[in-house]
DNA sequence: CTCCATAATACGTAAATTGGTATCAATATA
DNA sequence: TATATTGATACCAATTTACGTATTATGGAG
């Protein structure tokens, strides 16, 4: 015979009342049994854990012990039922989650804290990556969800694209075409071209350099840069001209100017990817709680 | 239907084995009731705790989770079965002893320390009071057994005896009698014969004063003393004489000499004092790990 | 000394639990 | 395609449990 969750629960509430009728009608149930209940527990533990007599029902030291452990133990087995059951529903966990930077200048922050909100108990773990790291840490399980620049994916993974973004020209404020709002790649000719590094964002850098192609124009390579600001500082300093994100014509550059640019392939896709057999409802919570991005003017 | 532990055993074990015919065996069951165990808990849990198909068997991160509470809630039976068991047996839990200061000239340290040795998981606490006070606390539960001075007791105190000990005089190495090595009282005659208050030891002081008494003697009442050591200090000083506990002729004191006394109720007992009605096993173990008590000499 | 409140005991029954055997279903492998 | 492995399912028997009713035992209180 074995100690049960019933007969703790059982003595527990008999410890409280210190007698037995009124504990029996709490469990609704009649006295006799509520005394056979404690009497095996007894016998199991082999010891007394009250003295009772028809006066008096008090507990032995040895009981004041096991009430106090028999009411942790019935607690625990009660959190422990909702924190997995939390876990199961996917409202709780820890969550990793990769992003290139330029996500910075959109609003993934903000989607992450409304979800964080709403999933208090879900921890999120952030990982600044480029879009291949992410496709790597993916497929090790270092990742749970990546937000990437859109490229081919190798089995496994699924994706689905968030956003188009425009690419727009990026020159000084005193540049000769600065006053138009609108341009064609091509009159850019004859421009030092910046591009950050290819090994930072592969395919991202392949993307552009082709666009920049059509228009026979080639990207400088003289540049090893990693990253957009640094992009965009260099066109104020009138080392040059680049093409970037739209996300990134925000007013906090001063002296720079943004231009459209005609080209219909002059975008690219913003994509979440995860691993297709992830079915963890956690992630499931996070793919269904960020719908469409918005870029942060 | 509620949660068992006998579930989450079996859980257990197949969330180390993740497999069942191999956790069945190890559960010197079948297979079919182990598969219809883990069903079970599923059903009352409300969600899975493993994926598993006739090629693998693993956890779901919710079953990961209660995988891990399971073995805490299991474990916590266990020591609170034990602990409980310890304090049934007197084997753990507090015990508070009260004692009169002259206890520590006994062996009542050692015989403490020895106790304490075999009973490593009870808490001793020690309460240094006078016989009065360490009745009233046994009487208001704040203490479960004094070492006192032999005194008349009220109901629902028992007590036994532990010691009889002889009252020597006390003298300045000087003293016209400090020769001889045993005296009458009555050769006291004339001395300033110093006793503690008696508020502080009353029972004890009136014994004295009793045998004082019977030799003709009076004790001065114009010192209020506290405690044994000023007594021997103020008698080496050439202060006056004073009757004293056996146990206090160690050799610690100098220019002062302990002589023995003839008269036959030149003697008090030491005892240990309990409530009737403690039945803790604890303090039966005390009362019996303590034999008599031999006086440091 | 009787009564009253209360816990223990006796006993019967319905239900659940437990675990077995036999078999099925799914899937990887030879 | 046949086979082997493995978990799921169906089904049954035995045991245990859980609980109720009726009754008894105990020990203060009036």
């Amino acid at each position: 015979m074995a100690v049960t969750f019933r007969q703790l629960k059982y003595f527990l509430v008999l410890s409280e009342e210190l007698h037995f009728s009124r504990a029996a009608e709490k469990l609704n149930i009649s006295q006799p049994p509520l005394s056979a209940s404690l009497r095996q527990l007894e016998e199991r533990l082999g010891f007394k854990l009250m003295e009772r007599t028809s006066k008096y029902v008090r507990l032995t030291p040895a009981g004041t012990i096991f009430a106090d452990q028999a009411a942790r133990i019935l607690g625990q087995l009660d959190s422990a039922m909702t924190i997995a059951a939390e876990t199961a529903k996917g409202a709780a966990g820890e969550l990793s989650v990769g992003f290139v930077p330029s996500m910075l200048f959109r609003d993934l922050p903000a989607k992450l804290k409304a979800f964080q909100n709403s999933h208090p108990r879900v921890d999120l773990i952030l990982h600044e990556m480029n879009t291949t790291r992410q496709i790597e840490s993916l497929l090790e399980h270092k990742i749970d969800v990546g937000f990437v620049h859109a490229v081919p994916l190798p089995n496994g993974i699924s994706h689905k694209v968030l956003e188009t973004e425009r690419l727009v020209a990026c020159v000084p404020r005193w540049h000769r075409l600065a006053s138009k709002s609108r341009i064609r790649i091509s009159e850019l000719a004859g421009e030092r071209m910046m591009v950050f590094s290819r090994s930072f964002a592969a395919h991202y850098h392949d993307k552009i350099t082709a666009l920049l192609r059509t228009a026979n124009l080639e990207p400088d390579t003289s540049f090893h840069i990693q990253h957009w600001f640094t992009v965009v500082a260099l066109v104020k300093q009138g080392m040059g001209v680049s093409l970037v994100p739209s996300s990134l014509s925000s007013s906090v550059f001063s002296d720079v100017v943004f231009l459209e640019v005609e080209e219909r392939q002059a975008e690219h896709d913003i994509a979440q990817i995860w691993r297709s057999d992830n079915t963890s409802p956690m992630l499931q919570n996070l793919l269904l709680g960020l719908p469409r991005f918005e870029t942060r003017l």
